[in-house]
DNA sequence: ATTTATGGTTGATATTGTCTACTAATTGCC
DNA sequence: GGCAATTAGTAGACAATATCAACCATAAAT
């Protein structure tokens, strides 16, 4: 396969790449997840009083979404709901026992993949890869 | 919104604001077209005598999914098949007159896009960007 | 107190991704 | 030449993700 030399081509490739890689690590672990309930356990483990409009807001998806993936992963036992008592339409998102412990194995996971993904680049390009990356980022939100 | 210093962050969101970002600019241009038709349509621009598995192969999709867009793109009029000489099996794709009117103007709502994702970050840097992300790309493909 | 905005939920629907099975043509090999 | 293994494309089923609009309860604004 050619280099791209758009970078609307390289943002989509790496994005397909790599969650394609991630879903599979995710597979081999043997963990019952998808994409999205791996992205918000994420989140929920690194947000401490994490509610569903704060993911929202940060991943830019749908509320709706973020409702029933949220929904599952409660069903499924991985993260409790809790009132907020600082606003009662919410809810504070926490990872509940399971939830923890599985989160240690999907780090496991997708550390992997990072680490296929960054093999051979040095510390000093990725940094900068990031950097270029988040100014990106800044331009497209400035705009909606 | 923070910036992020996962790497991962930074993909998700890139892509996921970049598609997001492209939809808008393709609505508000009033072009009946989806992502995957958009996408489909610039590579059958870009390759002269680009067959559907050239392009399931370039993009990494299922080649199940390319026909299917394929033929809508077909019965859109915006892409012509015709029989490959040198395969039977496989067809020639091509844009139609109609489809190649539809690339001027998907090609400027793209290029608004594209320069305000790049807006005030400066060449050297984006070329830096375009050829980390190639590695990481070149990482994740060896893989499987 | 009434209006307006916000957090969350639900339903409907569109888009995208994946897997399996299948046909027809090609290729490699004997 | 004949036959097995590949390959290009198609179709069906389904899972995952995204979007939109309507709605309820609470909160904020005035």
């Amino acid at each position: 396969m050619p280099h791209q030399a758009d970078i609307r081509q390289v943002l989509w490739q790496l994005a397909f790449q790599f969650k394609a890689n991630s879903k599979r690590a995710i597979r081999d672990y043997d963990l019952p997840l998808n994409g999205m309930h791996v992205r918000l356990l994420q989140m929920i483990a690194r947000q401490p009083a994490c509610t569903a409009q704060r993911i929202a807001a940060s991943t830019g998806r749908d509320k709706a979404q973020i409702t029933r993936v949220i929904k599952e992963l409660e069903a499924m036992d991985l993260v409790t709901r809790s009132p907020n008592p600082e606003d009662r339409r919410s809810q504070l998102l926490a990872l509940s026992k399971t939830g923890q412990g599985l989160m240690t194995r999907i780090q496991e996971a997708e550390d992997e993949v990072r680490k296929t993904l960054l093999r051979g680049i040095p510390k000093k390009e990725v940094d900068a890869f990031i950097a270029t990356g988040n100014r990106m980022l800044d331009n497209l939100r400035e705009e909606s």
